[in-house]
RNA sequence: GGCGAGGUAGCUCAGCUGGUUAGAGCGCUAGAUUCAUAAUCUAGAGGUCGGGAGUUCAAGUCUCCCUCUCGCUACCA
């Protein structure tokens, strides 16, 4: 293990259905960003890949809902989120997609490879459901039906929107095809199935002790702990054969003799992208692209939020060592998520911001990227959860961007002018142990993947250059002799420091560092100058030609919170009043809408009677369930019912209820429930009985 | 119920393999200063490190029990 030759990053794919909002920039772009423009100013050998994901049954239902083409949408999401990131300073090398005809190529190799080889498939014919009229089989997606657990009549066939259960198509009620709107039949079809269950034993050594086949290949204890502890919680549920085919017309077909009409399951075609985005960049670039996949001396890193920690930690991994070629990631430093103004972010509800959508509405900000970019680094979810605030927005913006970053190299550039004319000044010593100290630190911490930390040492270096410009006061002894050594001493030391914040800067803010450069008059940043800057700082050498003049003073930053200008802190505040305003509309209409017109008919078919709870006990190894004996006078009956959360068992004995007596029985964690209890529900999830008047006696009929 | 991650100053969080009076930023209080975007600097107040028990010469840091928050999962008839 000793330095890699060369890096290979990868972030996850985007789907291209939606836009991105501030979380995902938070989660695995934004902080490869820094790691990769860190490498690249050491000089190392790097290629960042990203690409849109642009297969899977989603985007073709999305397709149909707005009457277009699944190349439409992919073409739109591609497009936008690719701009998107090139505006906000995230520099791929390249942002590929996986609807290339490279990409299809480079999947079905690789499936081929495995399925040739033998040994890591197998082939599995079950019942799926199967459109007659479009002559093809459903995917989960394309299934609409009643939802067994909640009646929300418009649930998929592998989740229900409304109660969010995770649902498999068979258990719908009424399944209804979303292509033809009829009902589906059930026909027999056959599926390749990764057996990962085969790669268990590997996976463990190689998650808990970094080793592989007796060979330490990365040091288990730079990986983040919830990403070990996530990947050992799957090895210990036991890892199964996983279906990587699905009946779809969208994709990469299976390439197999006799599998027409098959695809590649989408997570298992997505990562494969990160190699065909490679090969793609390679090949534009005139390199290899198997010197970075299939070399020891090549080091893989997989930047991702913690939902996709599965795939890149444990079946990725697979695929590569089943593939046998490969290098396996070194690290996967997987991020927690962000959530916005204490809640999560969604988009139906209108809770959070899209990238494009905050540039476009702080198009007048200057600064607006290296602002956005700083607030999210300062508070980047790399261990747990973390929380967007408009109010930290600006505070860390007001108070640490401006008043100490750009304040420093305010207070320096305007010295240096006033003095000496913006010449630099001869020093007799410059004073920056500290500076170095501080530097060594900054490069520990982004080589481990702590950019919160590593930012903060960043502040601390202009702290440091406030704190010493204060100790020597150059305006005071300029007053007495503008000549001093002193001042001249202080003054290139300071400017000394704001030429190493010009690079210790711009892994974090791209934007601002290229600024800052104009502002001393250095040339543009190129790869290799951190590596430079260190060493020149180390040896005591500056990085300044001896007769450097800069340029005219300008202000990197401009406040929010500005007495004169009050445009910036109205975008906020703005912001501030439509979250206000999406909560008092939600508060208003809290209520569900009512439910589709039934006939008396349906009605009657309910026998609903009073009865009184009699023995109540907590079911064991379930949160919510409460097994109720109800007194129906003339009879009996065992319930259980989802209400442990809101009543324990002792306080509901003599509670006298309305029961759904004629519900046909279902057992419920090995107890048969012969009922329902009826509750009111309100916005919180809160639940209340609905009894009869106290005294009421039990067994009657309720109409 | 199972699993994972957390619970450290008013707020947001650092605290590596256990070791001197537990740290940072913001906020607050007092003072200094004017080169600077009402910016900067210094000092101070403020924590029984979720609770309890244990191991140890020594525990925020290890073990056990309990509790709360978040996530995944089972379970809402």
């Amino acid at each position: 293990m000793n330095d890699p030759k060369r890096y290979i990053i990868t972030s996850a794919l985007p789907y291209a259905n939606g836009a991105l909002h501030l979380g995902h920039l938070a989660g695995a772009y934004l902080p490869a960003d820094i790691y990769v423009r860190y490498l690249r100013l050491q000089g190392k050998d790097v290629v960042w890949v990203c690409g849109s994901d642009e297969h899977g049954a989603a985007i073709t239902i999305q397709a149909k809902k707005e009457g277009t083409t699944p190349e439409a949408i992919i073409n739109k999401y591609h497009e936008l989120n690719k701009v998107t990131f090139e505006n906000l300073g995230i520099s791929f090398d390249i942002y590929h997609r996986t609807s290339d005809p490279l990409h299809h190529k480079t999947a079905q190799d690789f499936f081929k490879k495995l399925y040739d080889q033998g040994g890591e498939f197998e082939e599995k014919t079950s019942d799926q459901y199967y459109d007659e009229e479009f002559n093809q089989f459903l995917a989960d997606r394309y299934i609409k039906g009643t939802c067994p657990k909640c009646n929300h009549t418009e649930a998929f066939g592998d989740q229900c929107e409304n109660c969010g259960s995770t649902l498999s198509p068979s258990e719908l009620i009424d399944p209804v095809s979303t292509l033809s709107g009829k009902k589906p039949t059930l026909k027999s079809t056959t599926h390749y199935y990764f057996k990962l269950d085969k790669h268990e034993q590997w996976l463990r050594g190689w998650i808990e002790n970094g080793e592989v086949d007796g060979e330490k290949v990365h040091q288990t204890k730079a990986w983040k702990k919830h990403v070990i502890g996530q990947c050992l919680s799957w090895l210990d549920g036991g890892l199964h054969p996983r279906a990587i085919t699905r009946d779809l017309d969208w994709g990469i077909k299976v390439p197999v003799e006799g599998a027409d009409g098959k695809v590649l399951y989408v997570w298992f075609d997505a990562p494969i992208g990160y190699i065909s985005a490679t090969k793609q960049w390679a090949e534009d670039h005139g390199k290899n692209w198997e010197d970075y996949w299939k070399s020891e001396d090549s080091r893989l890193i997989h930047f991702i939020g913690k939902d996709n920690i599965v795939f890149h930690c444990i079946v990725f991994p697979s695929m590569l060592k089943a593939h046998g070629d490969y290098i396996l990631p070194h690290n996967v430093p997987a991020n927690q998520f962000l959530n916005f103004e204490g809640k999560k972010f969604s988009k139906s509800r209108g809770w959070g911001i899209e990238q494009n959508d905050y540039l476009e509405t702080f198009k007048e900000f200057p600064n607006k990227e290296d602002a956005l970019r700083y607030a999210l680094i300062r508070n980047l979810p790399e261990n747990k959860d973390a929380d967007f605030k408009w109010d930290e927005f600006v505070e860390f913006h007001d108070n640490e961007l401006v008043a100490n970053l750009g304040n420093f190299i305010n207070r320096v550039t305007v010295l240096t002018t006033k003095y000496y004319e913006g010449k630099l000044p001869v020093a007799t010593a410059l004073h920056l142990a500290p500076v170095q100290k501080l530097a060594e630190q900054l490069e520990t911490a982004l080589e481990g993947f702590n950019f919160k930390v590593a930012i903060q040492l960043v502040n601390e270096i202009s702290s440091y250059g406030n704190t010493y410009l204060q100790d020597v006061s150059p305006w005071k002894i300029w007053k007495e002799n503008p000549d001093s050594t002193e001042v001249k001493d202080c003054l290139a030391t300071c400017l000394e420091i704001v030429g190493l914040l010009s690079v210790f800067v711009a892994p974090f803010l791209p934007f601002s560092a290229a600024k800052i450069r104009r502002f001393i008059n250095l040339p543009e940043l190129r790869n290799g100058d951190w590596e430079k800057a260190h060493t020149n700082l180390k040896n005591g050498v500056s990085i300044y030609q001896s007769d450097h003049v800069i340029n005219e003073p300008e202000l990197l930053f401009a406040k929010i919170n500005d007495r004169k200008d009050t445009s910036r802190l109205d975008l906020i505040n703005a912001q501030k009043a439509k979250l206000a305003a999406i909560l008092e509309a939600e508060k208003a209409n809290d209520r569900e809408p009512i439910k589709p017109e039934i006939t008396f008919d349906d009605f009657t078919k309910m026998d609903l009677r009073t009865g009184t709870i009699i023995e109540a006990e907590k079911v064991k190894k379930a949160d919510k369930l409460l097994k109720l004996t109800v007194d129906l006078g003339t009879e009996k009956r065992t319930v259980v019912s989802g209400i442990a959360k809101y009543y324990e068992a002792e306080k509901v004995i003599g509670q006298q209820v309305l029961l759904l007596v004629n519900l046909a029985p279902r057992k419920l964690r090995g107890i048969e429930s012969q009922g329902m209890i009826l509750m009111a529900e309100n916005e919180k999830g809160a639940l209340c009985f609905v009894s009869p008047e106290k005294g009421w006696g039990n067994g009657f009929v309720v109409k």
